[in-house]
DNA sequence: CAGTGAAGTTTTGAATGCAAAATGGACAGG
DNA sequence: CCTGTCCATTTTGCATTCAAAACTTCACTG
């Protein structure tokens, strides 16, 4: 991870037009997440500084910051590349979302309100809805809330931020709507004991199985993302560590 | 984050100068870990270029970095402040830190060998020493070297800067040479259940192990933290935050 | 014809400059 | 005596500038 994880930065009022640095740096990384930029290409600070309309200093900032987050790779002398992740790098990477996840799901059950249980209980119905339609999008989208809104629970803005930063790494390989259906099969199994874990506030039971829960989702990624890699070659595909350039 | 960041190695050789950046931001980083400004102390940045030998571009750079990092934070026009914790921020980052010892201790388990392990046993024996002759410089640095060996044996290098980040903003509290005799002896005990699951590789329970002693190290901390701060008032105390400026 | 290397161009790293915002203080009014 | 306003100074945010390092190109040598 480099970094990845970032501790602070969590600001309580952002109803000021932020800082230019802040927001190039909120940009650059959604555009990076987004996968708008392919694995490992090289960014010319030029470039990115006409995309986003700023001089080189604020955006220079931002790439530091960035690098520190482990989104990006600073090259001495030879400018700023999208972070290429081998296997072994993302499996590294899941594995400090699990410990996130594990404490998260303590936390949850000790802070959370009956609302907050109420609310996510919601949550998960609506993705049982979209699995059983095999609306994959919605699937992923509601998956992903029901987590953000577990680590919310935690009422750790540390651990959020961290979260948030580790996740945006992961979010970057745009595995979602293409994960084996026996998978999401074992997912939904998995959230259901999540969800009944959590209900009945068993805080030790949830830390462990989120824990594994990822570790799961992680070896179904690593999966993807391997027989991704096998069968394309073709440039725009999400894949591990190139050799190239 | 950053990952890997170079964290707490001070190199001899600095023939190769690394970028000014680089450079800049280990040695802040240590400067302020190493408690040499007062929690909340705003910081500003002309004195710093002074300090360091520097123009405001690189310190700029760093400032900003170690912002993502949680030790600093920017008050957009109003400059940099060495981060002032709570009591709560400091628990959150405990919880953080728990659930990465816990991630660590599992991961160790599997992966650290032998002579690893051995390293580890002799380092455990070397800090019971101290920990008899009261020597408590030495026993905390042991304590230190132990952890950091079984996060290093989790073979990670994303979990290990993570766990740097987070530590180096624990490590700015200064409280190790004044903890309660009696948080020494069960932190002692605690330890030595960990070092027998180390050496039996069950990873599960040393998972759970090192967690439960993170929780009691932060209480342990925060007990301390919260007695020095209503004992004393005079300036130069690590201290919680304060409501001063 | 391939390989080498030298000059020019591009790009990065760091310093400086400039405008806007904040800080501090004097002074006037209550 | 306290309080609030206005102005000078300082400090921050960002753009620009300058120097050094990397890539290109291309001519020249073997």
């Amino acid at each position: 991870m480099n970094n990845l994880m970032r501790i602070g930065s969590y600001e309580p009022d952002e109803d000021q037009p932020a800082s230019l640095h802040d927001d190039i740096l909120v940009r650059l990384r959604d555009f990076i997440v987004e996968g708008h930029l392919p694995s490992g290409a090289r960014i010319p600070e030029r470039e990115l500084c006409a995309r986003f309309n700023v001089s080189r200093t604020p955006l220079r900032e931002a790439l530091k910051v960035l690098a520190a987050e482990g989104l990006v790779e600073l090259l001495p002398n030879r400018g700023a590349r999208v972070r290429a992740f081998t296997e072994a790098g993302i499996r590294h990477l899941f594995e400090v979302i699990a410990g996130l996840d594990f404490v998260a799901g303590r936390l949850a059950c000790a802070r959370i309100s009956d609302d907050g249980i109420a609310a996510i209980e919601r949550l998960h119905l609506d993705m049982y809805t979209s699995y059983l339609r095999r609306e994959l999008t919605d699937y992923f989208r509601l998956n992903q809330m029901i987590h953000q809104s577990i680590v919310d629970a935690a009422d750790n803005p540390i651990l959020s931020a961290n979260y948030a930063s580790a996740n945006a790494v992961i979010r970057r390989l745009r595995y979602s709507a293409n994960l084996k259906s026996e998978r999401l099969s074992d997912a939904m199994r998995e959230h259901e004991a999540i969800i009944d874990a959590l209900r009945r506030r068993a805080g030790e039971e949830l830390g462990l199985l989120m824990f594994e829960h990822m570790r799961e989702k992680c070896e179904a990624v690593c999966d993807y993302l391997r027989e991704q890699q096998a069968t394309e070659q073709p440039a725009e595909t999400p894949r591990l560590q190139s050799s190239e350039t």
